[in-house]
DNA sequence: TCTTGCTACGCAAACGATGTAGTAAATTAT
DNA sequence: ATAATTTACTACATCGTTTGCGTAGCAAGA
């Protein structure tokens, strides 16, 4: 109904010039030197008619938008809604808002997005980057576009990045298998050439030379994952059976194995240990519960958000990047690797 | 690296006017008359150095932002983040982009959010209100930003709005359970005010009191139900061992008492049959599978984006609107209300 | 020759803010 | 008394677009 009020209503109705508005508006009154009378005036006006400035404008000449971009995997992922919650959170507290997109692990996608983000002029990036992006990457870099990379990154490519310690997890995880007496470890994977799964794969192997076992790897196709994996995971047991326990790469592998397992009628951890890289809200819930490398996603969202800002203040114009590795942590639930027949 | 370059830049370049290129990458060369030959020069130019027109100066003088508010409860929950991932799908094929909040159901939070957004100029809300919102909303009615309610309403206000038939699908799952033998029902909902939780609500009355059944009800209060639901739902049954069934208001609320029955050490189904309104990707997974009342995220969606496009196209200064109810689905999975002892 | 009517474009004022450079008046220094 | 400094503001250009109005040039009709 009423009319937007501009900083020129303002200026004309207290019958002063826009400029003094806008600097007291800004806090720079003191600064420049404005009597305390006028600025009080101003700012009693202000709140009165509950006047808030044009957002748009004030980016167009500042240049600044104040605004985030988060490029995620997928937003309906737990875990990746969890970072944005967190990070949402943690950039809220420094005034800047976010804006997410689900790049569903598509090249494409992922590129329209930061196309697009780029052009409504994010302050920064925050992008867990599918395959295939690295000029699209770099071109943010020299446009010098802060930017933050998390869960994997390119190795080619000199980032700010944030990852978890995949390998050593990985590696650790499979360890536990083996302590409990397991002795023929499958891994499930994805058929991904990307740093976190490969880092993954390595610690699995990692583990398995170690004790001169034999590697059992099932690798699945990203985009056949929900059709698919069901029947890929049963094959794979069908055609091995003397795989006594299961290494899943991720939490949405780890549903669909626990489904396969169900179908081929397997207990867990009777007939079958199993372990999860990434956690899962439901993993508790199930009877046995199933133990997980949990990514601890407050720290990771903090070091993100944390390097991400460091960027935008920073003024130096060769800033280090940095790479910060944070430990995955094992969350063991009762008995999903307990072999009951030893 | 490279300098942003303006619309005046190419103007420059091929010597002619601002005026004509804008008119040019707007499309209106016909229209306005502009010949065949410059129209292909400046759109050739224009595709060579890879152009983009600044979307804040645009917006600054159209108006427009071609961004859409998603305000939902949480974007960690499976039902709101799925409910995004379609929402953005489909405003995205209408050339929107959209940006979310999460209430976390707090009145404070949500009104920061939308006079964030606001602030933003965004060309419309679709909005998942939390109680005490009703001024914040006829606001934005006044300034006749284009606005859609879901998952619940006031009816206080005259919105477009989509939710589903919880009364009538509450007293399904009711009768649902009721069919299987089980004649003590407990109803575990959230002690709100809102509209879809009265309404199922409402929903189990019926059903009960159609049966001249007697009715068991227990309210959690939102804000404690990850600390202390589980502990509540474990006192309630205890208070009443005569319950044989529960019916749960929301899906968060059933993985509560997943876990509650899980302590008291009763089985589903053959100690306490179980329905839950809303289904989560999980319920398939447990054994038994729970039966649940899934909202047909898909088609709550597209009403949503419908009435929203309607709004923003439509110049009518009256435009009539509308309330949308889309039934619910009942998703039976084997044997979670399957009383064994009978 | 002079209007009229096209065609094909250009000028300049917005949109709503910021920030640099300046100025008039009051005060202080010399 | 005059110059220098300080105080308290203000004018104006600018960010990158869109858009209403104007107009130059030319052909045709009167």
């Amino acid at each position: 109904m009423k009319k937007k009020v501009s900083i020129k209503d303002i200026a004309a109705q207290l019958n002063i010039s826009i400029t003094t508005v806008s600097l007291i508006l800004n806090g720079k009154s003191k600064q420049v030197g404005l009597s305390e009378a006028q600025t009080e005036r101003v700012l009693k006006y202000v709140e009165e008619i509950g006047y808030k400035p044009n957002m748009l404008a004030k980016s167009l000449r500042t240049g600044k938008t104040k605004i985030i971009c988060l490029l995620i995997e997928d937003i309906a992922d737990p875990f990746f809604s969890t970072v944005a919650a967190h990070v949402e959170e943690l950039l809220n507290q420094h005034g800047y808002k976010i804006i997410y997109g689900s790049t569903k692990n598509q090249t494409a996608k992922a590129i329209e997005l930061i196309d697009l983000f780029r052009d409504r002029h994010v302050d920064g990036f925050i992008i867990c980057p599918p395959e295939g992006l690295e000029s699209d990457i770099t071109g943010l870099l020299n446009e010098r576009i802060p930017l933050v990379l998390f869960d994997r990154y390119y190795k080619t490519i000199d980032t700010d990045t944030v990852i978890v310690d995949n390998l050593e997890s990985a590696c650790k995880a499979v360890n536990y298998l083996i302590e409990h007496n397991y002795k023929n470890i499958g891994f499930v994977t994805l058929d991904s050439e990307q740093t976190q799964m490969q880092d993954r794969l390595q610690g699995y192997e990692k583990a398995i030379t170690d004790h001169g076992f034999t590697s059992y790897i099932k690798k699945l196709s990203f985009s056949k994952v929900n059709q698919t994996g069901i029947d890929d995971i049963v094959q794979f047991l069908t055609e091995n059976p003397q795989i006594d326990a299961l290494f899943f790469g991720t939490n949405y592998l780890t549903l669909k194995g626990i489904e396969a397992l169900d179908r081929l009628e397997l207990s867990i951890p009777g007939n079958m240990g199993v372990i999860s890289f990434d956690d899962h809200d439901v993993f508790k819930l199930f009877k046995p519960g199933i133990t997980a490398m949990a990514q601890p996603i407050s720290q990771i969202s903090e070091q993100m958000v944390n390097l991400l800002l460091e960027q935008i203040d920073s003024t130096e114009a060769d800033r280090k990047r940095k790479k910060i590795i944070v430990p995955a942590i094992i969350r063991i639930r009762q008995s999903s690797v307990t072999k009951t027949d030893n």
